[in-house]
DNA sequence: TAACTTTTGAGACATTGTGTATCAAAACTA
DNA sequence: TAGTTTTGATACACAATGTCTCAAAAGTTA
């Protein structure tokens, strides 16, 4: 009994798996703009017609691999605020858990249209927790995209240093560098 | 009598300026991916083979066409320290007058060499100004880091937005929301 | 102006990558 | 086992890269 419908013939799961893993690895080793489509069905160990079975693209494959982390990873990001520090700390274990395709998110930022989201979702859900301060001389849609982008950034940071802190030290660090400040500087406190 | 070498034949300052312009017009239409070289040379109203004897590669135009802003902007950013929020108005001023081809800086961020450069030179600029403090949990690589990656996201905010704001705005909001708190929560007061 | 040097445009070419189509063989499902 | 679906292999049309050649045009220098 099939847990549900996109699972359909063993030979398609694996195949798509197979170029998923593919995917990954290749991205990592050289730019995604160098990754040809032979290159993937060779290190997937497919025909090369057979990729245009399952995708249109190679940015069609990508899209499909960065959708479901990207969910589970707004999903943590939402309450980001309520105690910054320890959603923080979350969200660094999440990202340590799926460490390579968070850098494949990060390294086709410019190419995928899935950072745009990101910052929508996340500015959205800042915008609804904070109340702007008047007197502040910083506008709250600055606030807010400082807020998600240097998060964002931090986390660019360690992955490339390869996450030299434990995650419990970087919620402590993105905290007090990014939450905390921005949070006195632009919004009222509660 | 010509000012430097590089002024040699009237035709190839010509063409070389000419696809300057392209590549910056092209890029800002469409992904800096989706240009090609017959675009580059349809648009400099040139050979297609003449590009060719002018540049090695679309990425070596690129190169070429960002080095010189690059450079100018690198001896801003220099004393970003000593006065906040005079340097940064200054560096909004002069991102203001090449805002096209600070645009196609950032687009082309995953692709040019550029971005590190700019990083470890302005990482070394920070962590020489500045002394770290032994008692604050933020590593100070983690803070020089986190302003210039903030600093430029804040550039990015403010040319996609087509700059809401006057360079002397924002040189108070990237001073009290990166430049001060970094200073405050990471290294020693003065 | 005239003789020269260099750059240019136009075209042909080999090579690499994309995406489609076909068909027999293999793998899977029921 | 019978029937369905996926697969690999191959051929194909197309677009883009980068090289080469040669006569014409533009620039330089005297």
């Amino acid at each position: 009994m099939p847990e549900n419908q996109t699972v359909i013939d063993k030979r398609s799961n694996r195949t798509r798996q197979a170029l998923t893993n593919a995917l990954i690895s290749l991205t990592l080793e050289k730019n995604y703009d160098n990754v040809t489509v032979r290159d993937l069905a060779e290190r997937a160990d497919i025909g090369y017609a057979t990729f245009f079975r399952h995708f249109t693209d190679k940015d069609a494959l990508l899209a499909d691999v960065l959708e479901d982390t990207l969910t589970g990873l707004l999903e943590l990001l939402q309450p980001v605020m309520n105690d910054p520090e320890r959603t923080s700390r979350i969200v660094f274990e999440y990202i340590e858990q799926h460490s390579d395709v968070v850098r494949v998110l990060l390294k086709t930022r410019n190419i995928s249209p899935l950072m745009p989201r990101i910052f929508a979702f996340s500015s959205k859900v800042i915008l609804e927790q904070f109340k702007p301060n008047p007197d502040s001389p910083i506008p709250p849609e600055i606030a807010a995209h400082h807020m998600i982008a240097s998060f964002i950034e931090l986390i660019e940071w360690w992955l490339e240093h390869q996450m030299p802190y434990p995650p419990e030290r970087m919620g402590v660090i993105a905290s007090s560098l990014i939450m905390l400040p921005t949070r006195k500087m632009a919004f009222l406190e509660r």
